[in-house]
DNA sequence: CAGTGAGCGAGCTTCCGCTTGACTT
């Protein structure tokens, strides 16, 4: 055989596999990484090149009118990378394409051939698995890029852009800026409301259950304890026999804490016989090795991680060596781990804990794509967690993954489950009332169940057992003693306990995820940053570990759900990565798909026509709700761009806490909020001239004081009130700046017999006469400013504002279309080009330091070319005051 | 949500999925 001499470049995505697969493949190949994907759909108007700008479709860089085509731009942060890869291809004969294997791999591998074009021959090669075996096979056995796969990844990024940035706009316009819609967080965001509607619309059973002890002498144990299950021959009422509005939805015995005293007095002396003794084999199966949700979920629930700190001690492990790849939805192990896991088995836990052939998992994911292995230990031979010297979070996590991997190639756990059903016949008939019906029973013989469990061989259990979230507690695991049938036994004790039915509980990151999972929606690599998106939009936040919407998600939900019913059906995913295997397969078009999907098809609306019949869309009526059970109280909860509050019939207001979960805003809670005034309140003391308190608070427009006038003052006098100044603030306001500030307005003379006032107004501080007024440079003035220097200032124009002085920043030459020169000035909304006539505002990726006579003949150009501005729809009073801060979500 | 008078160059916000450093404290 010759010698190859061949010299061949290998793409991979991730700079964590590179070492080891140039280790694989030996001399010859030159491994880089891409690092994920290298282009992408601009992300706002900075990135669109020159030449798109004024096209309709720059703002979403879908083409919709000519067949959806797509306008990609390498970012900013990619540049690099592309340019290493081409330094890179210089050198080879030969191109592989090793992205994943999967719908984004391959269209990774298709965007690095559209930028890096390539002169030499180019293959693509696929491996789920990095081990010697599998590279070089893979190497082996390259095949052709996948077209059809590439389009219907295509199709999936620009249904989700414009899904994206059309329906978030709608939210800017109905609701609040900076909201977002999308295909993965809006039907995240409703699954959260969704769940605390259940809990809203949830009516709390109560009911009493007993629960007997039994002496059984004579046995190991010698006691044990069993519920009381029937009553003369009828089910007694437990918490799985109400439904969600507390009504009884079986035939059972419905008892109360009283009726369940009186039984239990009853059987306190009762006869005890076994009727049935029934044991049952019980095996249980180890757990799938973990994928990328499952591993979240028990490092939620046994290490406390959030799923964003496990992924990033996963990533380290990763980096580390430590663990294969941690963002897949596989759960797979290849030859060698398996061989590495079954290994371990016998050494730490004897070939008695070996199954004789090595267990294989398949994945329950719908819609996985099995690009990576399951999550485990990484090589040929595991480390015990000991071996690897970890410590802290990473040990923690790498023990956890370690077990669960070795436990995955365990045998079963084995053991019984144990029933008992024992008559209980007291000594004298007892009468109960029904706490549902009022209908009174004779009781005269109870029904009795005991169960447990033993395990007689542990298995898996010895390495690995699953945690679980509250709620679903296995409390079956008592060992019960060896009755007979027919024995006799003596009640030790009864005991007669009060219950209630508990509302569902609310998601935690973990479940929610899971939940997302099952659905199809989300991937592994986005599953952390869904939940830290609608978290950072204020849709969600957390209570303890609980996810909790605001309302203001209520609102956003709602919205959707009304007038964009398709785009948050929690199927809406699963049908859509029905119809993009479709394409994968070449069986569908993704033109039509698009159109479909954007221009509607068969009498549906699609969503060009819904983003553009606003409307029908009532945007007070979408924000207002009803307390919990106050949907006749007069009350209404709305959401403001303020914030949540609560409003009477009487128009009466009160501020809702941001962190009250609004399943706890009842009625009650509402009319308690309206009584007390709204929001801080600071005493500063009395004002001496009129003995009245004064007192700071938060208004609409910010901090102000006032004061409160005394009890049985005509209702048309007004309390003096007044805005703090900028440099002020609520905590530190004191009873003598209260009292200067509400001396305004401050009479400063009279010109030609006008009189002439200092005020603090909207736009800060102005001097007034008659209906004429002018602008004060600083809030100070309205206590210094003299009437010969109000006399100068109303001699001045109008228009004498601060702005118009200033001198131009840079000159650039005259305009090539206006002739006129072009001068960069600084104004209220940040520095911009003007020719006199036209302004544009610089742009975010613009300078003044940097910016090119070209550059702003462009923005000018661009501006004329967009007409004049449109005309403002008018909007309910605003201020220009900033907001009460809200908690801002910092963005990393 | 307190209650008060101008006129002025707007542009940007936003999606989902793939992958790591480079930043600052």
């Amino acid at each position: 055989m010759a010698t190859d001499t061949k010299r061949r470049l290998v793409i991979v995505e991730s700079p964590g596999k590179v070492r080891s697969i140039a280790q694989y493949l030996g001399e010859g190949y030159l491994v880089e990484a891409s690092i994920g994907h290298v282009r992408d759909l601009p992300t706002g108007a900075a990135e669109v090149p020159a030449k798109y700008k004024g096209e309709k479709w720059a703002r979403t860089g879908v083409n919709v009118e000519n067949d959806f085509e797509p306008l990609y731009v390498v970012q900013a942060d990619k540049k690099a990378t592309i340019r290493k890869l081409k330094d890179a291809l210089k050198g080879v004969d030969e191109l592989y394409l090793a992205t994943d294997g999967d719908r984004e791999g391959e269209a990774i591998a298709w965007h690095l051939l559209q930028e890096l074009k390539p002169k030499v021959p180019v293959k693509r090669m696929e491996f789920h698995e990095i081990t010697p075996d599998a590279i070089r096979a893979a190497v082996a056995a390259p095949r052709e890029l996948d077209t059809d796969l590439v389009d219907a990844q295509e199709t999936r990024r620009i249904l989700d852009r414009l899904y994206g940035y059309e329906v978030s706009p709608v939210l800017w316009k109905k609701v609040m800026p900076r909201l977002s819609a999308g295909r993965v967080q809006s039907v995240a965001t409703r699954l959260v409301v969704d769940k605390e509607r259940e809990r809203m619309a949830f009516r709390s059973a109560s009911y009493a259950d007993l629960e007997v002890t039994l002496d059984a002498a004579g046995h190991d144990p010698d006691s044990f304890t069993a519920r009381v299950a029937t009553a003369a021959g009828l089910k007694v009422a437990s918490g799985r026999d109400f439904d969600s509005l507390g009504k009884l939805t079986t035939k059972a015995v419905h008892l109360d804490l009283e009726g369940g005293q009186a039984l239990a007095d009853a059987l306190a002396g009762a006869s005890v016989i076994v009727d049935s003794v029934e044991a049952k084999p019980y095996t249980r199966r180890p757990y799938p090795p973990f994928r990328t949700t499952t591993l979240q979920q028990d490092a939620g629930r046994k290490l406390g991680f959030t799923a964003q700190r496990t992924m990033s001690v996963a990533q380290s492990l990763y980096e580390g060596g430590f663990i294969t790849y941690m963002r897949t939805d596989s759960v797979t192990l290849s030859g060698s781990a398996v061989a590495a896991a079954r290994a371990q088995v016998k050494e730490l836990y004897g070939a008695s804990y070996l199954p004789e052939k090595p267990r294989v998992y398949s994945s329950k994911v719908k819609n996985a794509q099995e690009a990576h292995e399951a999550i485990r230990p990484a090589g040929d031979n595991f480390r015990t967690p000991q071996e690897t010297g970890l410590r802290g979070d990473e040990f923690r996590l790498y023990d956890l993954i370690w077990k669960r991997t070795v436990a995955s190639q365990m045998k079963d756990a084995e053991g019984q489950t144990v029933t008992i059903a024992m008559t209980a016949t007291p000594s004298a008939a007892v009468e109960v009332a029904d706490a549902t019906t009022g209908e009174v029973r004779a009781l005269d013989r109870a029904g009795l169940s005991a169960s447990g469990r033993t395990i007689t061989f542990p298995g898996f259990l010895k390495a690995y057992v699953e945690a679980r979230d509250e709620g679903d507690a296995d409390d079956a695991t008592a060992n019960l003693p060896a009755v007979e049938k027919g024995e006799k036994l003596a009640v030790a004790g009864v005991e007669a306990e009060d219950h209630a039915t508990r509302p569902p509980a609310r998601y935690t990151e973990p479940s929610l995820v899971a939940k997302l999972e099952e659905l199809e929606i989300g991937r592994p690599s986005t599953y952390a940053s869904i939940i830290r998106t609608i978290t950072a939009r204020d849709y969600v936040f957390k209570k303890g570990s609980a996810l909790v919407p605001t309302w203001l998600a209520f609102a956003v939900t709602r919205l959707l759900e009304d007038h964009f019913t398709e785009l948050v059906d929690y199927q809406f995913t699963a049908g859509m990565e029905d119809i993009l295997d479709e394409i994968a397969k070449g069986n569908a078009d993704r033109v039509q798909t698009l159109k479909n999907f954007y221009f509607g098809s068969d009498g549906r609306d699609g969503l060009d026509s819904l983003v553009n019949d606003l409307g029908e869309i009532d945007a007070r009526a979408l924000s207002t709700f009803h307390p919990v059970g106050g949907e006749e109280s007069g009350i209404a909860v709305r959401v403001g761009r303020y914030g949540t509050y609560v409003e009477d019939a009487d128009g009466n207001r009160a501020n809702v806490e941001e962190d009250l979960p609004p399943d706890e805003l009842t009625v009650e809670k509402a009319r308690e909020l309206l009584a007390t005034p709204a929001g801080m309140e600071r005493e500063l003391g009395a004002d001496p001239a009129s003995g009245n308190a004064v007192v700071a608070k938060n208004g609409r427009f910010g901090p102000y004081v006032t004061e409160v006038l005394p009890e049985g003052s005509p209702k048309s006098a007004k309390p003096r009130t007044a805005s703090l100044f900028k440099d002020m603030s609520l905590e530190t306001v004191t009873l003598d700046q209260a009292l200067q500030l509400m001396s305004l307005p401050r009479v400063v003379g009279a010109i030609d017999g006008e009189e002439v006032t200092a005020q603090n107004g909207r736009y800060g501080p102005y001097l007034k006469k008659g209906t004429d007024s002018r602008s004060l440079e600083n809030e100070d003035q309205l206590f210094t400013v003299t009437l010969e220097e109000a006399t100068a200032i109303f001699a001045q124009p109008k228009t004498r504002g601060r702005r118009a002085a200033v001198a131009p920043l840079k000159e650039l030459g005259n305009d090539p279309v206006s002739g006129k020169p072009i001068v960069v000035k600084d104004g209220r909304f940040g520095p911009y080009v003007t020719d006199g006539e036209t302004n544009a505002t610089l742009r975010k990726a613009d300078s003044i330091e940097e910016i090119t006579p070209e550059r702003a003949a462009e923005l000018l150009a661009e501006k004329r070319a967009k007409g004049p501005a449109p005309k403002k729809t008018p909007t309910r009073r605003t201020t220009t005051r900033k907001a009460p801060a809200k908690k801002s979500a910092a963005k990393k």
